[in-house]
DNA sequence: AAATTATTTTAGATTTGCCTAAATTTTGCT
DNA sequence: AGCAAAATTTAGGCAAATCTAAAATAATTT
């Protein structure tokens, strides 16, 4: 059973290696994304290396051996699970959820993960939109496509998630109707400085900048 | 903010309040009810009196401040709500609530418990028959008997609680259908042994020892 | 390829919560 | 009241997780 400290490392560690694609994460990067120092990381992973839940060679960072992948994708799936119970059953904004959500999902007992499940009626992506792993660790995938990058006029979509969890994004996304399961539809693409005009849900009309676009992900519809 | 470990001290000191009865809670008792050594409770209890969540004088034991038995009674709330969540909502059996409990009390968010509170429908009891102290820390009392105290025969009674939460006791009265909300019928009462007869919901017989009787709670109907 | 820069590791300290053993204080008994 | 027993505190240490500063290694630049 692992520390509150260690279940942190390895979700820092899933988190890069995720952005970044690559298959190892360097000390450093762990130290920015745990908001630590660099010699904190290298004793950390030294004791993870131990439990035989990283690999790690000395210089060259670390990679998830398989238990240490299948143990960060349980705590993966025990967070957006929590984040789906308290936006859908308390009610809770989609930018509160995730402060709450990292202290219950190292609550320790897989039957209430289990019964959790049930109990949501086996969701398959999180108020974000990001993809709840099963009991198996397995992802539902989907095609998404990123606004940013679309720009046919009067076409419309659906928003399924978006790409950053910042709580002052989410508030600004909350004020314009942009939220998962919501209708947008595109009005005008601007070339110049890739903006576009929209129309939301309640018919009004959005001005949106690429920074806020490129971080919407939607289906068409 | 409080540690795990400091709010599971505060916790441990209300109990032994609560069951002796008295004002103050020796370092001894709060040792054995924590598992741990007395050296190392005279080193908390020392903490939590700097915190001015305790009143202590060395050698002779502590008591709450005002400030600490808030705290503590938060703490209760707390545990008593999850508890009635995995039992009404997660469907977890009254022996397995404890433990979970134990780990989801110290989940930090005022707002959480009161979107629970409020999601379950503000209850007064939970699955044990405890009562849940409200926001401002008061509790809903209400006039309850030991069963064992009572002899009168063919009278009727609605189960209320227990007052030891053992695991293995609580799976005893549930394969004896006693379960709050649960009515029992006192067919006989043997003084000799202080043993009863007793006849629960589904009509069968069940013959009670004292030693069972003097942990459940009723009231007359 | 040598030197500079960046990254990582090591070494040594700190804090929290715990331990054991020894010293102190209180309690209980005759 | 005085002494033995029980309880409590003090002293000294340990493990986990962190830190800073210094040393070692790797990467980049010229």
């Amino acid at each position: 059973m692992l520390s509150i400290a260690e279940e942190n490392y390895l979700k820092a560690i899933y988190k890069i290696l995720e952005k970044t694609g690559s298959k190892e994460a360097s000390t450093k990067l762990i130290a920015q994304e745990m908001g630590t120092s660099s010699a904190s990381v290298t004793d950390m992973i030294r004791k993870l290396n131990e439990k035989e839940l990283l690999n790690y060679e000395k210089y060259y960072g670390v990679s998830f051996t398989k238990e240490g992948l299948k143990y960060s994708l349980d705590l993966i799936r025990k967070h957006r699970l929590w984040e789906y119970f308290l936006h859908t059953q308390l009610q809770f904004s989609w930018d509160k959820i995730h402060e709450i959500a990292e202290q219950l999902e190292h609550v320790k007992s897989e039957e209430l993960i289990d019964r959790l499940d049930q109990f949501l009626d086996y969701p398959k992506y999180d108020p974000h939109g990001d993809p709840i792993p099963n009991k198996n660790g397995s992802f539902t995938f989907r095609t998404q496509f990123i606004l940013g990058n679309l720009t046919e006029k009067n076409k419309e979509f659906i928003v399924l998630g978006v790409r950053s969890h910042d709580s002052e994004f989410l508030q600004y996304l909350d004020s314009l109707v942009i939220q998962p399961g919501r209708r947008l539809k595109i009005l005008e693409y601007n070339a110049f400085d890739q903006s576009h005009l929209l129309q939301n849900e309640d018919h009004k009309i959005l001005s949106i900048s690429n920074k806020i676009s490129n971080e919407i992900l939607v289906k068409e519809l």
